[in-house]
Parts: structure tokens; C-alpha cells; sequence
DNA sequence: GATGAATGAGTATTCATTCAT
DNA sequence: GATGAATGAATACTCATTCAT
């Protein structure tokens, strides 16, 4: 049983250290980077990032997993702030500052999503957990009415796609984007009503059709 | 003469058309398509794309400076209109309707902005034009006075990069995302005004360096 | 136009040569040996391979089918041979004879067969010409009636089988075996009626179920 | 001591466990099956596996060698047969009817030859059983005197390895397959002789040559 | 002794670029 | 000038074997 654990130890140290070198690798270089390059940057041999991710896809969709779970937790700690307002505009400085989501990762996503029902889940609870903080900053008057999570969550893959170019060299573009997102959706801006209705989640999930294998295999 | 006009003229025809089908390609499927398949629907041979680019960055690029160069011209033609709010407004609107800066060329310039001084100079110039029609806005009172052009540009790349899988499934969200960035920069939005200062050129250009090899092919 | 054809000469010396140089290497070493030594035994790159055949499935497929081709030929050529038992038996002395159908190539079938429409009807053609010789070879008195073209084809894809590892080394072994299989299918030998009834070559194409996509490509 | 003896009653149970689970995935899907797989169906570890037999060769050696040993000790148990004739054709059936030999295998010997002196040793042994037997069938008049040992296990091989591949699907055909052997090598086929001489077993040898290393291990 | 995680050489295939015709 | 055949470096993935626990 020891021995059990300790092997895990070991496997789960090399699963991390993958995860961890994926990551930095993708955001600075791109989804592109070669697997030899990733496991020799986790310190580990080829076979093993083959053992823990059988595809690179897989590997791509364990970061952005747990990056969105990160995402939906942090909401959760946010459900119960005082100032509504504050809570919203506070979770989306968190996720900039912390630089959860980036660009890639933003592609990955939508190369993975249809293959991924893991990424369906962990995406619709992110959409609900930023929902949940948007009820509230509406009802407090911080936000304007008419705008739903996706509107936000688009918005927000924009900037960081568009900032992460910027993040290493020019930090502060990232902040001034924040501020515009936060002009953008806040309640006195609401005197010229966004035309349509807010996408829904299933508007998104429409534009990504499962297929069948991953349909088969999770359901 | 009139022979080598006519091969002239031959030589232009095929430029166009693998323009024409790169572009296309590009769109439709990112910017992974295969030389052989760009070739192939322009008509013409694997090395006659090679004599007109002799790299498939090459091609990008000139792709990406066209683009960039019906931009700069658009703006000239609004710099005499009445309502200089509605005429950089409009201005977005016109190259989200023409779809003319997609995802894929955004990823572009980014991957090529260091190596081709072309791309840095068609950009320039757009940023120049949108410059002009920033600065009469604000003069006209549309749009807040603390933003740049450069803070224009990143927002509406996000908003191409965001909303562009989404294009043809969901067109009602581009509009949507549009709204928002008016809202953001709009005046009345200004009484939070934006952190830090407005990025300007060079610092967009400093983010990407020239390097030995671009600096000696153009000066 | 002569320049087609002068392209298409090179092209077909580099075809000649990949598959000259992929059956000997197959017949040395089996079907094993890496596309990389087959291309730089038939003096070509990589990519050249890949260009003439996808797939090494395709070439292997290749392969057979020009041996089962010529043995198709040479069936021919011996429905009008006066003596019908001697026309069977210098054929398949002559298949022996001509190496033209080894060990790894008959593996081959079996791998690709329910993959590839032209291989079936290759075979097809080999089982009728067989038995146009066989039909005559009963009739002659030379050969027993009870016996099928696809009984002496499993016999002497064995003899092949079993013989190709000692043909270089021990080539009267082959002899003898072939003398056997003369002796296995003689008029003589039918004294003793053979168990159950000739296999067709419906019985083997059953064995070898068509898949989908051969089907769909086939038409 | 008996702790000891618990342990090697242990080993060997895995032993047993990795040749009955290696010979089945073998039969089942040819060689190429993965040691992985093999370990599992097993149901012991990848490395008791290798423990037991160091290399995969070892195991298909192994597996080689039991059914050898097989054939030998039934040779004779035959040798006491009153029918002689019987004795030797009966043995044949039983080889196929037991599926003892079956294509893969052969196809290991012929890998393995080289490199494994059991090998050689267990063949030997087949092919002195098999030789009393048809020594025997030919002083009863059952059989042709101008034939050897080698040229009946040659003939036999190719109609296991022809056959196998139809076992499933066309049991007839193996059961005509060895008629036709019977035929082949029956008294009464003789008046046409073989040509050559009947193959000895040091023919069989030398197409294998020993190489250095197995020399080393073994003498 | 047993386990299964780690290894890394090896595989088929892809594709931007070159060059003979 | 145009063509498309040839190139070969690069990639993701496999699997027999080793070794830490």
C-alpha cells in the first residue's frame, strides 16, 4: 500500500511536471511545440508524457481543464462578497492576473471541443459560475441588464487573445483592456441597448456539434 | 514589348489568383493549409506559388498587407464625413462586415510582424488613419478622450479573434461584441477613466523586434 | 507534351525502382523493413515513396497485384497448350520457377485483402484462369475431378509458405514439394475421394469480409 | 524451505500463466501482440514477464519448444500402432486437430532458428519421431519410399500456414488440405518419384546458421 | 520476487521548399 | 516562366526493455 503511494507520488510528480512544461511551452511558443520537447522540459522521457496523455490533444485538454476549474472555484469564493460589482470586475482581474487563459489555450479550446466532453462540462460550469456572479452584479446596478456571461466570456477571450501578445512587454495594455471590458458591460453604459439577445450556452455548444465517439465514450 | 507586357500580365493574373485562393483557404481552414492545396485551386503549379512568394510566409504576409492597406484607405474616405462619431463606428462595423481581418491573419501578423518590415509599415499607416478619425471623434465629443488608437485596434482584434468561430454560426454575436466596444469607448463611459496611458506604436513595435535578417533585406 | 512524357519517364523509373527495391527487400526480410530503407535502396527520397503510394499498404498492395497480374498472364498462354495435365503443372512450376510469389507477399493478401477491391479482383482473375486450366487438365485425364482451383491455390500458397525460407538455400526443396502437390492432385491419387467439397472462391472472400470504405470507394 | 518451494510453485504458476495467455493472444492476433498485453491477460506484471523469459523471443521460444515437445512425445506413443499407415496419417490429423501448430509459430521458428539452440534441439527430436513414423508407414507399404521426414514437416507447414488463415471460417478446407497430403505421399503415388533426394535435417540447419552468441550461450 | 512507471529508439506519414524538365 | 516530381527534416505515437519502489 506504501508502495503503492509512493509510485503514485512518482507518477503524479511527472504528471505535473508535464502539465507545467505544456503550459509554459504552449504560452510561449504556441500549441505547436513538439511532444519531444515537452517531456524533455519536464525532465522526463517521451513515453512517459505518451503513458499519462496518449495524445497530445489529451495533454492540451488537461491544461485547459484545469485552468477552467480553476476559473469556476474562484467564482465560487466570489458568490459571497459584499459588493457585487466589485466581485465580477474582481474575477476578471484575477483571471488576467493570474494569466489562466491564454490565447492557446483559447484555440485549443475550440479545436477540442468537439472531441472533448470533459471540456463541455468544465466550460458549462464556468458559464454557470460566471452567471451566478453576473445575476448579482445586475441586481446590485453595477452591470447593465441586457448582457449575459457569454457576451462576457467572448469579450473576455478577445482581450486576452488580443493582450497576450502584449502581457510579457506591456502589461499595463492588459490592464487599459480590463477597464474597457469594465466600461463596456457596466450599468451607465447601458443607455445604447446592445442589439440581439445574449448568446446562450447552447448557442455555443451548437456551433461546436458533438460527434459520435465522443458521444459513445462518455455517455 | 508587347510579349513581355503579356507575360506581365500572365505573371499578375497568377499572383491574384493565388492571393485570391490563399486568402480563401486561410479563412475557411486556418492558416495550415497545405502550399500544394493553395496552388491547386489557384490553378497554377507548386512552383510558380514558390516564384511569387518564396515563402509561404511571403505569401501570408502580402495577404496581410493588402488587407491592411484596404483598411488605411477606408479610413481616408471618412475623414470628410459629417458625423465623425458615426464615421469611426462605422469604420468598425465596415471591416467586421467585410470580414476582412479574420482570426487567422491577426495570428499572422503576430507570427511575421518581426521579420517582414512591410507588415510594420502597412500597420503604421493604418494606425495612422485610425488616429485621425479617433482624434476627430473625440473632438466631436462621441468618444472618450483617454484612448488610443492602439487600444482600439487590440480591443477589435479581440472582437475578430473572439467572435470569428462563431461568424457563421452565431453572426448576431459579432454585432453584439461591436456594441460593447462602442459602449466601452464611448464618452459617456469615460467617468471611470482608464488606467495608465495609451499604448502608442512604438510600444506595440518594441513587443516584436526587428531582427538582423529583416533589417538587412529592406535598409 | 514531350515534356510530359519525359516527366512521367522519371516518374516511372522511380515507381519501377521503389517497387523492385520494396519486393526484394520484403522478400528478404519481410514485410517488416522500414519505408526508409526502401527508399534509399530504390535510390529515391522519402517523399517520393509517399507520392507513388500513400501508404505501405498501398505499396505492398501494388506489389501483388502485378504478381498475381502476370501469373493471370500467364494462364493465358496456356489454355491452348496441347497437353492440358503439363500446361497445370508447368504453371505452377513456372510460378515456382519465377519466385514470383512468396511468403510474405501471400501474408500480405490476407492483410490487405479485405482492404483493397483491387486485390479481389486480381485474385478473381488468378482463381478463374487456374481453373480454366484445371477444367482442361480433368478432361485430359491428367488431373482428379474432385478436386478445386482454390484446393491447389491454399496447396500451393503452403508449398510457397513453407519453401521460400529454403529457396535460396536449398532449391530442390521446392522441387520436391512441387512434385508432391503433382502427386497430391493426380487422376491417380483420387482412389481415395477428398473430404467435403471444393472450397469456391466465394468460401475465401467470405473469410475476407468487405469493409465500408472499400466499398464506398469501389463503387 | 518449504517457504522456498511456496515461491517457486508461484513462479511457476506465472510461468504457466504468461505461456497459456502468450500463446492464446498469439493465436488469436499473430506475434505482433504487445507484451503489455500479454502481462495483463496474464494477469501478472510487465516485468514478471520479463523476468521469466528476458526477451520476447524467449517466450515465443518457449512457446515454440512446448508444442514441439508435444509433437515428439506423441510420436511415440504412435510408434506402437498396429497400422502403421494409420499410425502416421492419424498423427497428422491430430497435429491439426489440436491446432498445436499453428501459422505464427512456424513463422517463429523461422525468426528464432538462428538464435536458440533448444530450438534446434526440440526440432530434432520432432523430426526423429516424425522419421520412426515414416519409417515404419513405409515398410507397411502405406507410404512412397522415396520421401523423407523433412519433406513431410515441409509439406505440413505449408498446409497449416495456407489453412490457418481459413480455420475459422472454412474447417472443411483443412480437413481436404490434408487429404491431399495423404494423396501426396501415399504408396500408390509412386510411380512418378520425387525428383532430388529427400532433405535432411542438417539441409534444414544450415539455410540457420548458428550465429556466435547463441554458440557462446549454449556450448 | 513482483510491480508498473519510465525509457527512447523506431515507425509511418506530412509538407515547405528545390530543381530538372 | 511554369510545372510538378523529388527531397528530407520534422512529427506524433508505439513498444520492448529497464529499474526504482
Amino acid at each position: 500500500m506504501s508502495g503503492e503511494r509512493a509510485l503514485r507520488a512518482d507518477a503524479e510528480r511527472n504528471r505535473r511536471r508535464l502539465l507545467d512544461a505544456a503550459e509554459a511551452l504552449f504560452r510561449e511558443r504556441g500549441l505547436d511545440v513538439g511532444v519531444a520537447e515537452i517531456a524533455e522540459r519536464a525532465g522526463v522521457g517521451r513515453g512517459t508524457l505518451f503513458r499519462n496523455f496518449p495524445t497530445k490533444q489529451d495533454l492540451i485538454a488537461a491544461i485547459v481543464i484545469e485552468r477552467m476549474q480553476e476559473a469556476t472555484e474562484y467564482t465560487r469564493t466570489l458568490l459571497d462578497a459584499p459588493d457585487a460589482g466589485e466581485a465580477l470586475f474582481g474575477f476578471l482581474e484575477e483571471l488576467v492576473g493570474r494569466q489562466q487563459l491564454d490565447r492557446c489555450l483559447f484555440d485549443a479550446v475550440a479545436d477540442t471541443f468537439l472531441a472533448n466532453e470533459e471540456i463541455r462540462a468544465a466550460h458549462a460550469q464556468i458559464v454557470a459560475g460566471l452567471e451566478g456572479l453576473l445575476t448579482r452584479a445586475k441586481e446590485s446596478g453595477a452591470v447593465r441588464g441586457d448582457i449575459g456571461a457569454m457576451d462576457v466570456l467572448v469579450l473576455l477571450k478577445g482581450v486576452f487573445e488580443a493582450a497576450s501578445a502584449f502581457a510579457s512587454s506591456e502589461p499595463g495594455m492588459v490592464t487599459r483592456q480590463l477597464d474597457l471590458v469594465r466600461a463596456a458591460i457596466s450599468a451607465h453604459a447601458a443607455d445604447r441597448p446592445l442589439r440581439g439577445r445574449p448568446p446562450t450556452l447552447a448557442d455555443i455548444e451548437r456551433t461546436f456539434p458533438r460527434d459520435e465517439k465522443s458521444v459513445a465514450q462518455t455517455g
